[in-house]
DNA sequence: CCTAACCTGTACTCTGATGTTCATCATCTC
DNA sequence: GAGATGATGAACATCAGAGTACAGGTTAGG
């Protein structure tokens, strides 16, 4: 009498929230049906889980934050904002790798405010950083603080779409992500490295 | 006897491909009937000239390509490889701008290997001039040229998502890209600006 | 001014997706 | 092993978008 459900149905769950996740990454409008088959599971199965798609996207994207914010909380931010930046993009790019295109099933499926919300969240690890970095001069500070931001999601959704189509290699995209990064938030004319 | 069609029907027409391109850039998934009410034309107008709506997807994609092709033809590579790639940034934003997520409505609506062949030659706009300021140093080469411009289109689309949600103007949008794509391809530790 | 070309709305089919109902079958748990 | 819980496929309703048919109105253009 612990148990809320049956042993079955829990992993039926599971299941169908890895198989979503794997779904949404690759493509945010896949099919119910398409989601239930690659869960090896029974589309009513499904719907007797989650109300409805919706519903289902909106545990999924959720339980992928709280994964992302485990992540990214443990990184250490403190020390030279470069080499934290570093540390701080190579589990992004971890993440990236592995929820892909889950935020634009998020943005189509969840009420707006809601992913508003979330979205927001996910700024807040990066802004303190980029802030200290820009005013200890180891970032420039020339752009607005939003451009470099949505600048870093960019390159790391171009890496792993480079990746999806074979452009480069899976090993060598963190590199370059951090590369990329790094040189692109150094002030023009910088001696910095 | 020398005009293939009626006035009116070539101007509807007209019509039908503007619209078809401003919908279509702002939405790849916009309906058939959104496009034709916009153009201010019925639905069944539209299916009067238009085959089907990929038909529709792929004159307008080949018209934007050939408006593109002309612009960026018309621009001088030579000298030195940094303010060329001013100059061919500069006109890029433009047409991004322009026609934004019309190149993910081609992908879904054209025959891939078409598709395939339209992306390859724009690419070729920027082949040449990457190479050879690699090679002269301006650009850095410790990075395959193939993630560069990968990152090149993701910056322009970054920047074009940026002014559509108002977190930059469109006036400052250009020199924003201009300054973190030469950032971004300048060798870390180089003293070049 | 007349006719062919053109435009229009209405209504239809078709397809693919979501979501529900139900009757039956399987299996967990006690 | 017995009963509750869960899984399943088939069938159904619904909806939105693509594409078609038609019947009647409009206009370009000679």
């Amino acid at each position: 009498m612990t148990t809320l459900k049956r042993a079955d149905a829990r992993k039926n769950i599971e299941s169908i929230m890895d198989a979503a996740t794997t779904c949404l990454a690759r493509d945010p409008d896949v099919s119910v049906a398409e989601i239930a088959k690659v869960a090896g599971v029974g589309r009513v199965t499904l719907y007797g889980h989650f109300e409805s798609r919706a519903a289902l996207v909106t545990q999924v994207v959720e339980r992928a934050i709280r994964h992302s914010d485990e992540q990214l909380g443990a990184i250490d931010l403190d020390g030279d904002p470069r080499t934290a930046l570093s540390r701080l993009l190579e589990a992004s790019w971890q993440l990236t790798q592995q929820y892909g295109a889950l935020i634009v099933a998020a943005e189509q499926s969840m009420p707006h405010e809601q992913f508003q919300a979330v979205h927001l969240g996910l700024l807040d690890r990066w802004k303190p950083l980029m802030e200290r970095g820009r005013r200890d001069g180891s970032f420039r500070d020339d752009q607005p603080l939003e451009w470099q931001l949505t600048l870093l999601q960019s390159v790391l959704h171009a890496a792993s779409g480079a990746v999806y189509r074979g452009e480069i290699k899976a090993s060598e995209a963190g590199g370059l992500v951090d590369g990329t990064v790094q040189a692109a938030l150094t002030a023009p004319g910088s001696t910095r490295g």
